[in-house]
DNA sequence: TTGTTGATTGACCGGCCAGTCATTATGGGG
DNA sequence: CCCCATAATGACTGGCCGGTCAATCAACAA
């Protein structure tokens, strides 16, 4: 067996591993996971997990990775840059939301990756990583407001910083309350907050209506 | 002694194990912060902390009543009624910028409730609890918008429960921003957003400008 | 079949800590 | 000054779990 094939197998045995923590530490969270718990849900042996991850935090960090890569690649990528500034914007934030409806499941595990990078004792690592990606998708909003801005669509006004910040933390502060409140509608939240947002956005040249 | 007293000495050293208790929780998380540390936090011995609360999740959630009450002292009484609705919005979302801005210290704490209603073993107390939170404070913030309405100083096309559910989101959002990012500027950043939001969100007779 | 290499296993160990409780301190009344 | 009730203490224990590693297995070559 060729070491490249050897390497794709062990690559898709991590990945196995990865995604079978990340159902625990998202139903248990991290402390209350146990690595036994962990290796039984991968139909493995708590012995193997070591092989692939120097120690449990190891492995969270590696889920937290998982988890990252899998909504930004979801939410990130979203509509084409021709697109006028508003229409972008609205698929973004629709995206978001249906991504919430779609995967309540992984809701705790993004509370807990959060709480890694508040008060775990190896914080830094987390902390820079979440820094990092809000840098990231912040700029992604920001980039279409100030291409919004040079085309005419938006106010000149505005603070794309600002609004980066404000509508990804809006996402995540709904998420939050979804969680908490499985009654909530995500996407009618979102919709019913983005609509007057933009309405405010919107050049003067351009009609703004109900 | 009358019991009256001994009743008031009980409940002032009860907020005060608490007090010491939100302290450590807030720097080492509910799994690492340990009894003996808050016991020696609050100047007394572990034994004690027995005497006044059942278990380690019982002043969990002693703890997490008292960081719920002090938010939404500082945050939801804020302005008089009378004054114009989007007056009343600004002044709320900046006391809650400037609250985030001054109580750093207690943003993992908060982390670690989320965690808690996502999470913990007894998961329902602090879901339930969470729930009833927000929808406390989104009424606050619907109900204003309602009023403005009603005064004809609002759209009347405006989603208040949305808007209120997106208003807490983004403050709890940007929270989360702020913390893993120590430059930015909360107080800036709620403004660049809030600013086209309420233009947005004002009757046309009403002047919207910039 | 047998030898070799590397992967896998899971019993075991050591440390940690929540919670207990026998002991000690306190302080107010007699 | 002593007594007693109540509060406070902190050494101790039992259980739990992260991490280890000697033993076992699997795959392949000779």
């Amino acid at each position: 067996m060729a070491p490249k094939q050897a390497d794709a197998d062990k690559e898709q045995k991590r990945e196995q591993l990865v995604k079978a923590a990340a159902q625990v530490f998202a139903k248990r969270g991290f402390r209350n996971a146990t690595m036994e718990e962990i290796a039984q849900a991968a139909g493995t042996a708590k012995g193997t997990l070591y092989l692939y991850f120097e120690d449990k935090e190891a492995l969270f960090y590696a889920v937290f990775e998982w988890l990252t890569a899998r909504t930004i690649r979801r939410n990130l990528t979203v509509g084409r840059a021709e697109a006028p500034s508003a229409e972008r914007l609205y698929a973004l934030a629709e995206a978001a939301a249906q991504f919430v409806a779609e995967n309540r499941e992984w809701i705790p595990l993004t509370l807990e990756v959060w709480t890694a990078g508040a008060s775990r004792k190896s914080r830094q690592r987390f902390a820079t990583a979440l820094r990092e990606m809000y840098v990231q998708h912040r700029k992604v909003i920001a980039d279409i407001v100030r291409t919004g801005q040079t085309r005419g669509e938006l106010r000149r006004d505005l603070d794309p910083d600002a609004l980066g910040a404000a509508l990804i933390g809006a996402m995540d502060g709904l998420l939050l309350q979804c969680w908490f409140d499985p009654a909530l509608d995500s996407l009618q939240l979102l919709q019913g907050f983005v609509d007057p947002l933009m309405r405010g956005m919107r050049a003067n040249n351009q009609g703004g209506n109900a």
